[in-house]
DNA sequence: AGTATTCGAACGGACGTTCGAACGATTCTT
DNA sequence: AAGAATCGTTCGAACGTCCGTTCGAATACT
């Protein structure tokens, strides 16, 4: 904040000087860019552009990946202009940003109210799961987007994306954490235990097809029994 | 076969008529290409340099992603000139089908080996999931790009990839109908716990790095152990 | 009038791929 | 054994295309 060079980015009409490709990309704005403050929202129409323009970039991105999706895609895609795009972000980077940054900003939110709801560490962990499926269902193009494009960020912009991203993973490794401490010594370790889950949840956008798959209550019950009790017991019901 | 067109790519010196992104993409041979057989390895020379561009591609892929990583990328990183080399593929994308079909193709055989000598479900379920964490730490980049690039293939090269994959997928939910069928009726669906399993595994070229995390074995223990008994009792001996 | 928004047209660069010529080794002919 | 022909291998240079981004002017809104 000191110099005042390049801390405003992301608002209308500022273009920062050209770094091409090149600098380390020190753009997101100081404080809590990414989500709606930030952003100087002068105009309701502004910002239901700007999500529309998410929308549209989110389900481009999820369909042929964020390499292969251009901004002349994008500018199909919503029927603006290859330049009027310009005016709702600076860079291309910036737009995966925003739609990352955004998703693991709610998603959160949602885990943390989970947390503080469930004492149960058990419920809690089931709880967990149904919700991020239902989060899913309800946002299959950002969690695909979340789970494939995390290296396509660099600098600034991957550092706050990984924030986010380690928060809702110690959230996670939390309940694990309580499970093992009601349990006896033989139990797994938290942090591996964490990873393993969330590989299983990253990879759902994968193979789940909303027709032909069970719905999220469902798979949320298959895999925290598995994860409680194991295949052979999976269905049994832990507690009353 | 019957026309005679195009039925032999990936043979050194063929360049099929060119197809520049438009067509369907039969490039693929006839029978068991992408292995050894099929492309004519007239002298061992040739096979080793193709191994090592192979091996080069696959860390530049892995480390940079597919898209990023430009076929000057590979020539700068074996020596060889760009022109060069187009002698060992015929396109990025039979680059990229090369490094997967391979990879699948000797994955698969080690689980069909497996499967063929375990008896006991069970411990089939550790010994695959043993095995792949082996593999995955022998062959780290092949893996990722397995998991990463599904979707940049396209065509026959697509195609024939994804068989491999539904062959290894296939494999792996026959060990779980086989520990359902021995358990009760309050266990997991079979296709979902090998889907839950897939995602543990695909993800985890994301956050293992080899001197931090576990070995292989201690990997396997904790995951099957989860798969057979949840988190809770993970660490518990399932049979003698 | 003044600000917010949109646009056509272009720039420079990177990309995948190709072409024809050359090099090196092996084989064939004499 | 010598020279020519063949084949496998490598290369410099270029082609055409698509990309992300920018500029200054034009339009819409308040």
């Amino acid at each position: 904040m000191g110099t005042g060079v390049g801390t405003s980015i992301g608002k209308p009409g500022v273009k920062p000087g050209a770094n091409p490709g090149s600098g380390s990309g020190k753009k997101p704005g100081g404080s809590a860019d990414g989500g709606s403050a930030g952003r100087r929202a002068r105009t309701a129409r502004y910002d239901e552009k700007l999500n529309a323009v998410l929308s549209a970039s989110s389900a481009l991105f999820a369909s042929k990946g964020y390499e292969r999706a251009s901004i002349r895609d994008v500018s199909r895609a919503t029927g603006m202009s290859l330049a009027g795009l310009y005016y709702y972000f600076s860079s291309k980077e910036e737009l995966l940003y925003l739609i990352q940054y955004r998703a693991f900003e709610s998603i959160c939110e949602e885990l943390r109210k989970i947390i503080k709801r469930e004492a149960d560490p058990q419920v809690c962990l089931h709880a967990m799961i149904k919700m991020h499926f239902d989060y899913f269902i309800r946002n299959m193009n950002d969690l695909e987007i979340c789970s494939r494009e995390i290296e396509a960020l660099k600098g600034e912009f991957y550092r706050k994306v990984a924030d986010k991203r380690k928060e809702y993973f110690d959230l996670t490794q939390s309940i694990f954490d309580r499970i093992i401490d009601t349990a006896g010594g033989a139990s797994a370790d938290s942090r591996l235990a964490a990873l393993y889950l969330f590989g299983t949840l990253n990879w759902i956008y994968q193979w789940y097809r909303p027709g032909r798959d069970p719905d999220a209550g469902e798979m949320a019950r298959q895999l925290s029994g598995i994860y409680l009790q194991g295949v052979p017991r999976a269905g049994e019901v832990t507690s009353a």
